[in-house]
DNA sequence: CTTGACTCTGGACCAAGGTCCAGGGTGCAT
DNA sequence: ATGCACCCTGGACCTTGGTCCAGAGTCAAG
């Protein structure tokens, strides 16, 4: 009978009791009883639970993904499962073609400058105060 | 004397109204003067201030950045401005690393997922689940 | 002179994902 | 039986970059 209390399930999923009552108050993770006097007290299972929903927000899904994803989990359903995963796949290869763009027109910016030297010189300045627009 | 009233100038920039004051409360763009009845004007300078300022959001500036780069190029000290450039693109390389290693992680999982069958059988559920781990 | 468009201020509200606090109750060990 | 660690609730607060609102004042055209 492993039974935690709240801190305890805390410590065990490496995150903080106010993270565990904000998963509560957000509809992801609910103690499987209570103590007569209140306590909330976990099992085995609302530990998974937790670590699952750790888990894929590693993999960068948000709360909100994660609460459906706990659905789709419930349910076995390895297709919705896939598609899910395929969505968040796109997201991420857009997010990083962004982040790619933003990168090439910063490092052009920076390879053509002379890093010394007058203000107007400087591509970076130039490209920003749009003296001469480089980017 | 092209002189702008904050709506013209949030126009000819493409912001909101509410952005400008936005950025004035944040001390990155004050009016250059006000009328007697306390009507903000705008000159061209406060249109390339704020125009840089969107360009250097789009290279990933914070608005926090985005203060020191005005003063730095109000200084026109170009050392400076690659500095902030290269720690700026640092940033973008580690998000992009990140990323990158979510993407891995979750493309991994995806491309062993036979997509139908039970749910044991789809390693995105197991990851999750920790039945077994695969990733 | 009136209408309609514009602007002013101060402050509230939003998403997301927490984090912290006060003022109390509980559980266990000594 | 008392001290200390733990837990409860409800709500406020944080960050970032805005967005929206009410109630009031202003400007330009007709």
């Amino acid at each position: 009978m492993s039974q935690f209390a709240i801190g305890q399930l805390a410590q065990a999923a490496g995150v903080g009791i106010d993270t565990v009552r904000y998963y509560e108050r957000s509809g992801l993770l609910k103690p499987s009883t209570r103590t007569q006097s209140g306590y909330r007290k976990y099992g085995q299972g609302e530990l998974d639970r937790l670590n699952f929903i750790r888990r894929a927000q590693h993999l960068g899904f948000s709360l909100g993904e994660i609460s459906e994803l706990l659905a789709i989990s419930s349910r076995g359903d390895v297709e919705a499962m896939y598609q899910a995963a395929q969505v968040r796949l796109h997201d991420i290869d857009n997010r990083i073609a962004e982040l790619g763009r933003m990168r090439e027109a910063l490092s052009q910016l920076m390879s053509s400058c002379p890093r010394k030297g007058r203000d107007v010189d400087c591509p970076i300045l130039n490209a920003l105060v749009q003296r001469k627009t480089l980017a």
